[in-house]
DNA sequence: TCCTTTGTTGAACGATCACTCAAAAAATAA
DNA sequence: TTATTTTTTGAGTGATCGTTCAACAAAGGA
């Protein structure tokens, strides 16, 4: 084992510039243009580095925009859906609680509006396609996490069972993809919890015994 | 009056192409991929003209798309909005009906999927700005629409005295935008008929006489 | 010290972008 | 026929796109 150096030993050149400092102002930047309409020029200048060493450091514009992507699903902002449905003990209290956190954190003005999964590549060349499949796999993902979470309720007994996961599971997820697109033209917090709160009233209520009373 | 010609008489070289047919190829790519994700030459060719054809008969990419987004308000799939919120007597039946049309009319596959107003401008370079902003005030437009009906039927007594119509608005502009969304996903109109019919739940009921009965 | 490795720099690459223009063509008016 | 008006055509405008590269700089290893 004569060559083994320190572990934090780096060989070369050191890098300039911060890196995860770098990858938050190229996170800004998608997030609020989106993929394509954000050019290498700008996120180069809002990095504070030259062309190529976001090449050397990121890859391409493509490859930092995903590497932008994975973090974003990791910080606050792109990982609270996840949490809840992780975390509260009903389906009932994970949804509530992913609408009143969705109707914060989408317009909270300390990062762009809305969420960057929903709506950073929405308009896209033919060429550049891939990267709109990507975040519509990462959307589609979040529908089936509902609903296989709804599911669940069902089969616990939480949802009767006259209801539909599915069908709620597609409801919530246009309701989120909604807010997010009612942030970014502007609708602030109170608006959005508004919505939230109206939009939890579809919760399905268990049957009572008897028959329902005519109006 | 000697050099009054026929009323129809074209003066120089007529037109070699349908302006109008034209339009409505232009249309269908800006509706798929959104106003910059378009260039010029995949337009020319989609309308089976050259540059200078387009630029003579529809100014610049700009007013080219300003023409589509107002031929499109004027068309079945622009209008139904507008159109739902005159024609129905209730404000109740104007909102279901919008909503059931959305989920009918949104993943129509003779059609790119969703509103083009919603989503032809969602990712756009700071120097097209103004072609967002300009889809954002007809949005706008709609949620004000909806509020005014909302307000109305409040002080018709429709909607019950504790209802808050300006909340109501931002909640069917959510879910119009999400259904919009989740068919450019691909969600096809049984989903998203299922997602009219949940949505339309949150709508307020009258107060009962007597006190709610605790559950 | 010299070698290797990695990073930075500034100037470029070809491709595509929206757009323009002179010349030719096709119609009416005189 | 000749003149006028409008459209079409095909080549070409400068600008910007994402990306690359050779030369230089800064570190550790031998």
């Amino acid at each position: 084992m004569s060559g083994m150096g320190k572990t934090g030993a780096a060989r070369g050149r050191p890098r300039a510039f911060d890196r995860d400092a770098a990858l938050a102002a190229a996170t800004r930047l998608f997030w609020e243009r989106g993929f394509e309409a954000t050019s290498v020029g700008e996120l180069t200048e809002a990095m504070g580095i030259r062309p190529g060493s976001l090449y050397a450091a990121f890859g391409d514009k493509r490859a930092l925009f995903e590497e932008v992507v994975h973090a974003y699903r990791r910080s606050p902002v792109g990982a609270f859906i996840g949490r809840a449905l992780q975390e509260e003990p009903t389906a009932h209290r994970a949804f509530a609680r992913i609408l009143r956190e969705a109707a914060a954190v989408y317009p909270d003005p300390s990062h762009p509006a809305g969420c960057l999964v929903i709506s950073a590549a929405t308009n896209v060349t033919a060429q550049d396609a891939g990267v709109a499949t990507f975040l519509r796999g990462l959307r589609e993902a979040n529908l089936t996490a509902f609903r296989d979470r709804l599911r669940t309720a069902q089969r616990e007994g939480e949802l009767p069972s006259g209801a539909d996961p599915a069908a709620l599971a597609g409801y919530f997820a246009a309701v989120v993809q909604g807010m997010s697109q009612r942030a970014r033209d502007g609708a602030d917090a109170a608006e959005l919890t508004a919505v939230a709160e109206l939009a939890m009233a579809v919760w399905p209520a268990h049957a009572p015994d008897g028959p329902a009373a005519p109006g």
